[in-house]
DNA sequence: GCCTAAATCTACCTATGGTAATTTAATGTG
DNA sequence: CACATTAAATTACCATAGGTAGATTTAGGC
């Protein structure tokens, strides 16, 4: 439906000659892994920023187009698998941040800091993960971090004040929310840097901590 | 840089003429203004989703493709136009909805069922606005809902808490993580409309207005 | 009545995602 | 050791879609 690019053509006198040029083969160990394409991609996004092409990929991984679409797929498959890898590191990172303390509140401030913090090391990954897709497939995806990240945030969290019947469908509502509040905050602070790290990550806690509620008004 | 279509080719022999067709000017009154193309464009995306190209909006519009160009743009522009025109159509029914109560907490819960409704209501377009835009451009204009709809509903609650400062920093922040939440979580529930329209709209009032504290366990 | 100006359409370009045809190196087999 | 077979990878290609320039015709002024 999108490029169904077939090539039924009569044959031409092509001058330059095609097929396999002289070299090592890959029977002598995997040249271009999964992770080693996925590895490059990451460096060909930082460089050049959320709309590379796959050619630029694939030249900054050494290879050719269709290794590229063998080893990882197409952009779709791209975009997801990065968006694993990076779902994951920041899980990591965010995880060892946040069993420094046994406050909720603070294990709170520490993934928020912990998000806003590798969102700005990985500004052009971050972007071309969360902006990368397109229409149906875009939503699939966008979700991946509310999907891993913040779930088990979140039933911590439910876990944690067990004495209501721990709903599963809030545990994911919230969820979402959490992510979706973070996203967006992180997306302003990167076009607007206008307030620092800490007072954003304040901010943030707050609102989800405390709620707009706070206190009635002191009249 | 992106497409510098610059035509500097022979002259052929063109069977077909070219130029303008026999029909009436455009002197007589504006045939294909601006709110005239963005409403075709709309109608082009209901039906063809957020993937729609432009020469589909240019036919529903009536027109040619440099007609749309000169009228709203190149396609970031598009979407910019029509995420303000869907903004204000949510600021002005969410606004009548909440204008209907004076509790806080049921403003909150108005503004959330209002957005969840009416993103319901407009899928596509809600898809389109939302996720048409690649890079950072899409930086620049995913942020318009947050920059309109939802800046003057938290001014309103931190003008209601009047007792601290009202740091219009904190009202800007959490703005944005009201509308990130709401936008998450209604991606969610377009993909997996699992839950009813009230449960989701409970659960994000809930998280948005109490915050994720509530009370201490009971242990 | 002719010339100028404005408006617009067709045709085209360019860029990019994605794939097929083709060719060579490696490997197995008589 | 010569030869067929297979696997891999490169080049060239296609299709689609955004964006623009040149051609052309109508309307209005001198």
């Amino acid at each position: 439906m999108k490029g169904s690019g077939g090539a039924r053509r009569a044959p031409r006198s092509t001058p330059r000659p095609r097929g396999r040029p002289p070299g090592r083969s890959s029977r002598d160990g995997v040249i271009a892994g999964r992770d080693a394409l996925l590895a490059a991609a990451e460096r060909a996004i930082a460089r050049d920023g959320p709309r590379v092409t796959l050619d630029a990929i694939a030249a900054e991984a050494g290879v050719t187009k269709p290794i590229l679409y063998r080893g990882v797929g197409d952009r779709d498959a791209l975009v997801f698998a990065l968006a694993e890898r990076l779902t994951r590191r920041m899980t990591d990172q965010v995880a060892e941040q946040v069993a420094r303390t046994e406050d909720p509140e603070d294990m709170l401030r520490r993934l928020v800091r912990g998000y806003l913090e590798l969102a700005a090391a990985q500004r052009n990954l971050y972007l071309f993960v969360t902006a990368g897709g397109v229409g149906d497939k875009r939503l699939q995806q966008s979700l991946l971090l509310a999907d891993g990240a913040a779930q088990q945030f979140v039933d911590g969290i439910a876990a944690f004040r067990s004495a209501r019947g721990a709903d599963p469908a809030v545990a994911t509502v919230w969820s979402y929310g959490l992510v979706g509040s973070l996203h967006y905050v992180t997306l302003w602070w990167l076009r607007e840097p206008s307030l620092e790290l800490e007072t954003v990550t304040e901010h943030i806690t707050s609102l989800l901590w405390t709620g707009l509620r706070l206190e009635e008004p002191v009249d």
